[in-house]
RNA sequence: GGCUACGUAGCUCAGCUGGUUAGAGCGCAGCACUCAUAAUGCUGAUGUCGCUAGUUCGAAUCUAGCCGUAGCCA
C-alpha cells in the first residue's frame, strides 16, 4: 500500500429539517472511525460534510414554523454541528448546500452536461395545487388507489395493493398541503439523460467501486433500462434557480451530493496548499469515498458518478453503503422511547460507548445493525471498563506510588510486546477494509492476553516482597506498555478516551507506527478513571426522556397550527350544504380499539380491531405514520359503522375511523369525552 | 406483486472456495485471586446451524421451494 495516499471522505448530508438521531450516527461514526484511522496512518485524509438544506419539505417546514427557510436551516445547522462535535465526529469541514460554492458547482455541472447534450427538455403534466399555487410532489398528493380503491394513498404507488401509477390516475386526489383538489397543469422540465452514461456506469460498477450487493442492484437497474432523470422543479421551491431558466430550480437531489464538492472547496479556500482540482479533476489519483445509507444508493451510484463524468470530474473511488439501525430488534419507535436523538443520548451517556458499540458491530456490508440496549450495557462494561481500561488502572497505582511515576528503561517481556505490535498489521487491515467488528474483536483478544499475563505475574504478590522492587516496576511498566498499544489501536473508535489516556501517560497522540516503540524510562502522570460503567438506570432515563421529547414536540407542534388555524378554511373550503337526512345516513359510532397491530408489508396501515359493544369490526387505517399501534390499544374513538366493506390486499376493511390533519405525522384521531361507551351513536 | 440481502448457543456475532466431535465474546454455574472503577484468572454447561426437499461418499456451507425480517422498485 502506497505510503502517502490523498483521501477525501464524505458522509451523506443530513437533511436540515430535523435533529440528528442515533440512526444517523451509524454513518457518521463509521466514517469518522475510518477517517481517523487513515490520518493515524499518516495519510492526507480529509473528511467533509454539510447540511442538505434545499427542497419542498424544508420550504414547508419553515412555513409551518412561520420563519424564512434560511432561518430554519441556520438554526438546524448549529444544532447538527453541536451534536456531531459532542460525538467527536472529526469533520475537517462542515458546510451547507445553500452556499455560494454549491451554487457555483451546481451551475457548472449543469452547464457542462447541458453543453455536452446530456440535458433534455420536455413538457410534463403535473398535479398543481390551486390554493397553494404550487406543483405538488407525488408524496404530497393523496387519493384512492385506481386499482384496488384503497383510501389515503400517496401519488406514486399504493401501499395496499402495491400498484404503481402516476398521480394523475389517483381517484379523488387531494393536496396533502391544502386539502384542495389538484389540477393538472403543464410545465417544462429539464431531464438528465442518464442513458448516455450506461457504458461508463457499467465500467465504474465493475471496477470495484461498489459492494457486491449494491453492484447486483445496479445490474437490475441496467437491465430495466436507464431512464431520464427529472432535475428541475417549478417555483416556489427552496433551492437554486437554474441559470438559463428563470422560475425553474434544481431538484434538491441534484445539488445535494454536489455539496461534497462545495464543502471541500470551502475547506481548500482557507487551507494553504490544499488543491481542489488535485482531488476532483477527471484524471485525479486521489481517492474519493462517499459513505452513505443503503436508502440513497440510487442517487449515489447512478446519477452522481454520471453527472460528475458528464461535467469532466472524476467519479468516486467507491460509494460505501451501510444498513439501518434498529433498537432492540425493531425499528426505532417513538412510543417505546427508542427514537433517540443524539442530544438525548448525550444528556445521559458517554458518546464513546456508542462509538465502541457501533464499531463492534459494523462490517463492510450493507446489513442493518441492531442496538440491543442490554447487550450495549454489558458489552461496554465488560470490554472497555473491565478489560481495557482496567489494564491501565491495575498497573498505574504501583508505578505512581512506589516508583514516582517512572517506567523501567527496558521491557520485561519484549516478545509479548512484539506480539502486540505485530497484531497491528492485521488490525490495520481490518480498519482499512471497514471490518470494524473484526478489529475490535482482535483488540479485545489482546486485552484478554494482557490481563492473563498480569495475573500470571501477580504483581500484588511481588509487591509484598521487599527485595523484588525492580520486578514489580518491570511488570507494571510492561502492563502499561501493553495498555498504551491497546488504546492506540482503539483511538479511531475512542478518540476521547485515547486522548485522556495520552494525557495520563504524558505522551502526544501516537500515530500507528509510533505504537511499535515502547515507552521506556518515561514519567507518567496520575491515573484517573478514563471511563465509568454504564448504569442501566441511565439507559432507562434516556428512554424516558425520549418519550418526553416526543410529548414536548407535540405541544410545540400544535402552536403553529393554532396560529394558522384560520388557514385551514381557505385551503380546504367548506363543502356544499346538505340536508339532515343526508347526514343521518352516516352511522357514526363510538368504538374501543381492542387491538391495534402493524400490517406487514405496509408502512402506513394499522389493523384495528374495534369493539362496538357487542360486535367487533376490523378496520385498516392509514395512520401508522402518526401513531404506534401500542399507544392506540384501549382508547376510544369514532368510526363510520355503516360504510360498505372494502376488500384490501391485507383483508376486508369494515368501516373507517375519523381523523383530522394533512397526513404524515400530522394525523389526529378523534376521541370522545369521558363517559362515552362503545356502540353509542354519534349524532 | 417483482427483485435483493439476511435468518448459527439466552444476547451480539464469526464460520473463506462443501470434509474430522460447529466457534468467540458477553451472560450463566463453580472455583481461585484481591493490584485494579467488585475490575481479573481458571474450569464448565448450553445449539434439530429458519423449515422442507434435492445434489454429493459427505452440507451450517451448493440448488430449489416455503416461512420470517429488512430494504429497493427512479
Amino acid at each position: 500500500m502506497n505510503d502517502n495516499r490523498d483521501i477525501l471522505v464524505t458522509s451523506a448530508l443530513p437533511y436540515a429539517n430535523g435533529p440528528i438521531h442515533i440512526g444517523h450516527l451509524v454513518e457518521y461514526i463509521q466514517t469518522d472511525i475510518w477517517a481517523r484511522f487513515q490520518k493515524m496512518r499518516g495519510h492526507r485524509c480529509y473528511y467533509v460534510c454539510a447540511d442538505d438544506a434545499h427542497g419542498t419539505p424544508i420550504m414547508l417546514r419553515a412555513r409551518q414554523e412561520d420563519i424564512a427557510p434560511e432561518a430554519l436551516i441556520a438554526r438546524v445547522a448549529l444544532e447538527h454541528q453541536a451534536d456531531f462535535a459532542a460525538f467527536r465526529i472529526g469533520f475537517d469541514n462542515y458546510h451547507s448546500t445553500h452556499s455560494p460554492e454549491n451554487r457555483h458547482f451546481a451551475n457548472l455541472i449543469y452547464e457542462r452536461n447541458r453543453d455536452q447534450g446530456h440535458i433534455a427538455k420536455r413538457t410534463i403534466t403535473q398535479a398543481y395545487d390551486p390554493v397553494e399555487q404550487m406543483f405538488l410532489p407525488d408524496r404530497f398528493i393523496k387519493g384512492e388507489c385506481p386499482k384496488c380503491g384503497a383510501a389515503d394513498q400517496y401519488g406514486d404507488n399504493c401501499e395496499a395493493c402495491g400498484a404503481s401509477y402516476s398521480p394523475a390516475e389517483l381517484k379523488n386526489p387531494t393536496s396533502a398541503i391544502s386539502g384542495a383538489k389538484p389540477e393538472q397543469r403543464e410545465s417544462d422540465h429539464y431531464f438528465f439523460r442518464l442513458g448516455d452514461f450506461e457504458a461508463m456506469l457499467r465500467d465504474w460498477t465493475r471496477g470495484g467501486a461498489l459492494q457486491k450487493e449494491i453492484a447486483n442492484k445496479l445490474d437490475e437497474w441496467f437491465d430495466a433500462g436507464l431512464q431520464e432523470w427529472d432535475i428541475s422543479r417549478d417555483a416556489p421551491y427552496f433551492g437554486f434557480e437554474i441559470p438559463d431558466h428563470p422560475g425553474k430550480f434544481f431538484y434538491v437531489w441534484l445539488d445535494a451530493p454536489i455539496g461534497y464538492m462545495a464543502s471541500f472547496q470551502n475547506l481548500c479556500d482557507r487551507t494553504p496548499g490544499l488543491d481542489f482540482d488535485h482531488f476532483w479533476r477527471a484524471d485525479s489519483t486521489a481517492e474519493l469515498y462517499n459513505f452513505i445509507g443503503k436508502d440513497i444508493v440510487y442517487f449515489h451510484a447512478l446519477f452522481w458518478p454520471a453527472m460528475l463524468h458528464g461535467a469532466g470530474f472524476r467519479p468516486p473511488t467507491a460509494v460505501l453503503a451501510h444498513g439501518f439501525l434498529t433498537v432492540d430488534g425493531q425499528k426505532m419507535s417513538k412510543s417505546r422511547g427508542t427514537f433517540i436523538r443524539a442530544r438525548t443520548y448525550l444528556d445521559h451517556l458517554n458518546p464513546e460507548y456508542l462509538r465502541y458499540y457501533f464499531a463492534a458491530k459494523l462490517g463492510p456490508n450493507v446489513e442493518d445493525i441492531d442496538l440491543n440496549l442490554e447487550d450495549f450495557t454489558l458489552r461496554v462494561n465488560a470490554d472497555l471498563v473491565g478489560k481495557v481500561v482496567n489494564i491501565g488502572s491495575r498497573c498505574a497505582g504501583f508505578i505512581t506510588k512506589r516508583f514516582a511515576g517512572q517506567l523501567t528503561s527496558s521491557l520485561l517481556e519484549p516478545d509479548l510486546f512484539a506480539d502486540f505490535t505485530a497484531a497491528g498489521s492485521s488490525i490495520a487491515e481490518a480498519y482499512e477494509r471497514r471490518e470494524f467488528s473484526r478489529a475490535t474483536r482482535e483488540i479485545m483478544a489482546l486485552a484478554d492476553r494482557a490481563n492473563q499475563w498480569i495475573d500470571e505475574q501477580a504483581p500484588w504478590v511481588v509487591a509484598k516482597a521487599p527485595d523484588r522492587e525492580g520486578e514489580l516496576q518491570a511488570i507494571c511498566s510492561q502492563g502499561l506498555n501493553l495498555f498504551r498499544v491497546l488504546m492506540g489501536y482503539l483511538s479511531p473508535v475512542l478518540p476521547g478516551t485515547a486522548a485522556a489516556a495520552a494525557t495520563f501517560l504524558r505522551i502526544p497522540a501516537p500515530t500507528w507506527s509510533d505504537l511499535a516503540q515502547p515507552l521506556l524510562g518515561h514519567d507518567i502522570g496520575e491515573f484517573t478513571p478514563l471511563m465509568t460503567r454504564v448504569d442501566p438506570k441511565q439507559i432507562e432515563a434516556m428512554l424516558n426522556a425520549s418519550k418526553e421529547d416526543l410529548a414536548a414536540r407535540d405541544v410545540k407542534k400544535t402552536k403553529p397550527h393554532e396560529i394558522h388555524s384560520e388557514g385551514h378554511l381557505t385551503r380546504d373550503p367548506l363543502a356544499e350544504p346538505i340536508a339532515f337526512p343526508d347526514f343521518a345516513k352516516v352511522d357514526l359510532r363510538i368504538a374501543r380499539i381492542k387491538e391495534a397491530s402493524p400490517v406487514a408489508g405496509s408502512d402506513k396501515l394499522i389493523r384495528l380491531l374495534l369493539d362496538l359493544g357487542g360486535e367487533t369490526r376490523t378496520v385498516f387505517a392509514g395512520i401508522r405514520t402518526a401513531y404506534d399501534p401500542q399507544e392506540l390499544e384501549g382508547r376510544l374513538t369514532v368510526m363510520v359503522a355503516n360504510l360498505a366493506p372494502r376488500k384490501m390486499r391485507f383483508g376486508v376493511s369494515e368501516g373507517m375511523v375519523l381523523a383530522a390533519g394533512p397526513g404524515g405525522e400530522d394525523i389526529f384521531l378523534l376521541a370522545p369525552d369521558a363517559g362515552a361507551e362503545p356502540g353509542m351513536r354519534v349524532k
